[in-house]
RNA sequence: GCGUCGGUGACAGAGUGGUCAAUUGUACUUGGCUGUAAACCAAGCGGCUUCGGCCUACGGAGGUUCGAAUCCUCCCCGGCGCACCA
């Protein structure tokens, strides 16, 4: 067991624990227990899962990592747990369908990458990273009955997604009563004395409580923070593309804040960036373009760099602004005529779509004499001609 | 297992022999207006096309028919009900 060993020095700050206690927090189980045992000074054992669940992090798990990172800086020992076992079961608490068990190979896949986004915003270094298949997997059928006999069929099916699947007439799968259980048993396993989540998360959370108690540990507190929506207001959801990506490239990531509903930006401010909250203020009083780019420029500092920020707004302006070419445009290797080009690279899909959008004058030669709308579909695709397609995509023909 | 209702495009959900590449809503893409915001307006939203059409698609496999998402048979999958005494 990777047990920490130099002694720890852990910060009793009063102000810092309070701050801790109440910034992107939604709710925590035994607040008054915990905040005694922070003043307290002894190191507690901080844990947060994640099921690999797609190959990159987005934005909504940063909401997790950052009050993990918080309670890192305290000298808190962090336990990050990669899910590989129970992203083969599958969560059902985000979600109003059920999930697909998902194949081994995807999530081996998947786990490599988490690394070094979470890298981003902890101190890996001193951060005890498991997989829970570790202890999940060699679970006997005997234990997993002993651990399913301290909840009730009634407690799970009361959860509202699943009532709500359940009045709809949609199925349930007996296997994803199963999930709270591993999730509570990693908890278990790792000796959490905190555990980080989401508020969708609670029943699961709170299932580790159950669970260490039946085995003679102390209960976990919990810190639950609130949800946070999608850029555009609605829940947030990978498929529908309004979240941001924690390995995104600076100058997309930053266009992504830009694009985000403006009803949004508190939200963000205070769950996304650890910019200090009288600031916060200031900023949101003013207009709230300026407080969008703020903010862009402070996400994209945390994940990249300041100047990789200054740089990617400086790139913002010039492009939509100015309408000019950004600095960096993919380079993509000609395969012919432009269609064929734009296919062949994966750009686009078809040439059906292809047609649609030079139909919608989506398609354009930039020229230092202005933009060309291409309509013809047999257009060429001359090198070093840069085409932009829609609003934001821009691509370089170079040679074969 | 028995009974019953159902399985349609990313999702929801119409369609119940030809007028169906399939109504509508949402999502998505694109154009306009803007602050790459929202709202709003407009167009598109399976593939190929010499723009006439052609091909592939309504759980799967067969069949009936000039013609099937629509009818029949079998199979697979889901919801609900039944389940002991009767």
């Amino acid at each position: 067991m990777g047990i920490f060993s130099h002694a720890p020095k852990v910060s009793t700050d009063e102000k810092a624990i309070d701050e801790l206690l109440l910034r992107g927090v939604a709710e925590v189980i035994g607040k008054d227990e915990l905040k005694r045992k922070l003043l307290g000074g002894t190191q507690l054992r901080i844990k947060l899962g994640i099921d690999p669940t797609s190959p990159d992090l987005h934005i909504g798990r940063a909401v997790s990592l950052l009050k993990l990172r918080d309670f890192q800086e305290l000298g808190h020992h962090i336990v990050l747990i990669v899910g590989d076992f129970t992203a083969v079961i599958g969560d059902t608490s985000d979600k109003d369908a059920e999930r697909p068990m998902l194949e081994r190979e995807v999530i081996e896949k998947n786990k490599k990458t988490y690394f070094d986004q979470v890298g981003k915003l902890l101190d890996l270094s001193r951060t005890e990273l498991r997989y829970n298949s570790e202890w999940l997997e060699p679970l006997t059928y005997r234990e997993i009955g002993e651990h399913a006999d301290a909840f009730s069929v009634a407690d799970f099916i009361a959860r509202d997604v699943i009532r709500r699947r359940l009045d709809a007439g949609k199925r349930v799968s007996l296997r994803e009563v199963l999930y709270p259980l591993m999730q509570g048993y990693d908890s278990v396993a790792v000796k959490a004395d905190v555990e980080i989540g989401g508020m969708d998360q609670k029943f699961n959370l709170l299932a580790g409580r159950t669970l260490q108690e039946k085995y003679k540990q102390p209960p976990q507190n919990i810190v639950m923070s609130p949800l946070i929506d999608g850029l555009d207001g609605t829940k947030m959801s990978s498929s529908k593309g309004n979240v941001i990506t924690l390995n995104a490239k600076a100058a997309d990531m930053y266009g992504k804040v830009m694009s985000m509903a403006d009803e949004q930006l508190a939200a963000y401010f205070e769950l996304c960036t650890r910019t200090p909250m009288h600031e916060v203020k200031d900023i949101l009083a003013g207009h709230p373009k300026e407080a969008k780019m703020r903010l862009a420029k402070e996400i994209v500092t945390l994940y990249h760099s300041k100047q990789a920020a200054e740089k990617a707004q400086e790139n913002f302006e010039k492009v939509f602004s100015k309408k000019e070419i950004p600095e960096e445009v993919t380079e993509i290797k000609t395969a012919g005529l432009l269609r064929e080009t734009l296919i062949h690279n994966g750009i686009i899909s078809s040439n059906s779509e292809f047609s649609r959008l030079a139909l919608a004058n989506a398609i354009r030669r930039m020229e230092s004499s202005g933009e060309i709308k291409i309509t013809n579909a047999l257009a060429p695709a001359p090198i070093g001609t840069v085409f932009r397609i829609g609003k934001h995509r821009f691509v370089k023909i170079i040679k074969n």
